[in-house]
DNA sequence: ATTTTCTGGTGTATTTTTTACACTTTGCTC
DNA sequence: GAGCAAAGTGTAAAAAATACACCAGAAAAT
């Protein structure tokens, strides 16, 4: 029997989705985390999470609920990418998605599922599997967006833990860049910004030299904000 | 009698429609295309041209068809802007829009209006009248992406005609970022950009020294833009 | 015919920013 | 205490950004 079909219109509408492409560091990879899709189509792909866009909520609260839903995660970093309408995209129908990604400290938030019971896993971006839709146009984005946004605004602290060294946030501007930094040159332009404030406390149990930690000045990056400021790398 | 409501869905759909900031510059000052709403909801108010998304087509494709329906503009740079979708943003109902911008050569699209008998008008970007809906927001991030975006890409060219003075472009540029520029420097980048064609042809008709054409080099452009390039101001 | 007005067009010196580059320090392991 | 591994640090050279003022040429006004 077919579904009862209640909710009528004058004229035909999408139906409206989000996905989001979530950005983990490990302190040596960029990742994205994936979902094993369970059901037809692309049964067995992986796939953004992401899900239908409910009457009573924007696209990014939408984005935020799948977010919790489907990866455990609550309180991250989100941001619109794109929204992607071409009229075949999915196989089901008429389907808009509008993209958003996501940065989240992987630290202190591992391997991760969520209250579905559905396969979710953290892939190196450069070991991506065949995707689902056309959610690797998608990604290809999401890697342009972010690349272009680092430069110039200080998102990259959202990727990792409070208390970092100097080195794990290099190697993370290298992972998102796809490019190696001058050690020397990089901790200058890090420290010229002023948004670091370093700690007493140092590394532990590490085999060599410890390294300080540091923290993110969220107060004078939101002033800076404000004023309007540049943050190349 | 209440209309024939023939499209059905299992689960509730908000209905999508596309909104565009249409740019064009007159030699002196940015301006924007508004229409004026002929009915309610917000009748007799000014709002960015738009309409629903069709089944058959992207929202890409759908500004493109409401942009030379509403404004009679045809072959212009369009990209998309963001996505709005507040729950009370169009007091119908639930409407989600996505907004794109396009730039387009004021010279040879002037006053305007399309098939469509409405009502267009091209301001001033300094003397935006009262808009309908959330228009003033999507004007707003409009502006910040159109100011971002030339400082690292050549659209200002897509606002001006083929052939073009020096100190039209640095005008284009001033009016655009609303600062002041040295035009001393201004040439100085320019020239070494390496995109621009010098004609042979001067001014005619004016009351000083005549300034030499300009061309845009579209070819050099798309090499360079391939290999990845800057084009700050 | 001369002067005025208006915009076009040009170069240099100074400061700031970016880049390239190598050794010492520290704490642990063996 | 020798070896290892990453932390941490400065300077010189090159490139880019900035500040800045006058002459050229065409028309209009006198």
């Amino acid at each position: 029997m077919e579904k009862e079909k209640k909710y009528c219109y004058e004229y035909p509408r999408p139906a409206l989705t989000t996905d989001c492409v979530i950005f983990g560091f490990d302190g040596l990879e960029l990742k994205v985390l994936l979902i094993e899709r369970g059901i037809e189509p692309y049964k067995g792909r992986w796939a953004f999470p992401g899900g239908f866009v409910q009457m009573n909520e924007t696209t990014e609260e939408g984005a935020k609920r799948e977010l919790e839903e489907e990866a455990g995660l609550k309180n991250v970093f989100i941001e619109q990418l794109y929204t992607f309408s071409d009229v075949h995209r999915d196989p089901r129908g008429r389907v808009v998605s509008v993209a958003y990604y996501a940065l989240v400290n992987l630290k202190e938030h591992p391997a991760t599922a969520g209250d579905d019971a559905k396969k979710a896993q953290w892939f190196s971006i450069k070991k991506i599997p065949s995707l689902a839709f056309d959610h690797e146009k998608i990604f290809r984005m999401a890697m342009l967006r972010i690349k272009g946004k680092i430069r110039y605004q200080p998102i990259g602290f959202e990727l990792l833990p409070e208390k970092f060294t100097l080195s794990e946030l290099q190697y993370l501007y290298e992972a998102i860049l796809e490019i190696k930094l001058d050690k020397r040159n990089f901790r200058k332009k890090i420290k010229k910004m002023n948004l670091l404030i370093e700690l007493d406390e140092k590394q532990q149990n590490v085999q060599h030299k410890a390294a300080s930690f540091y923290q993110f000045d969220k107060q004078k990056y939101e002033e800076l904000l404000h004023k309007g400021f540049n943050f190349e790398i």
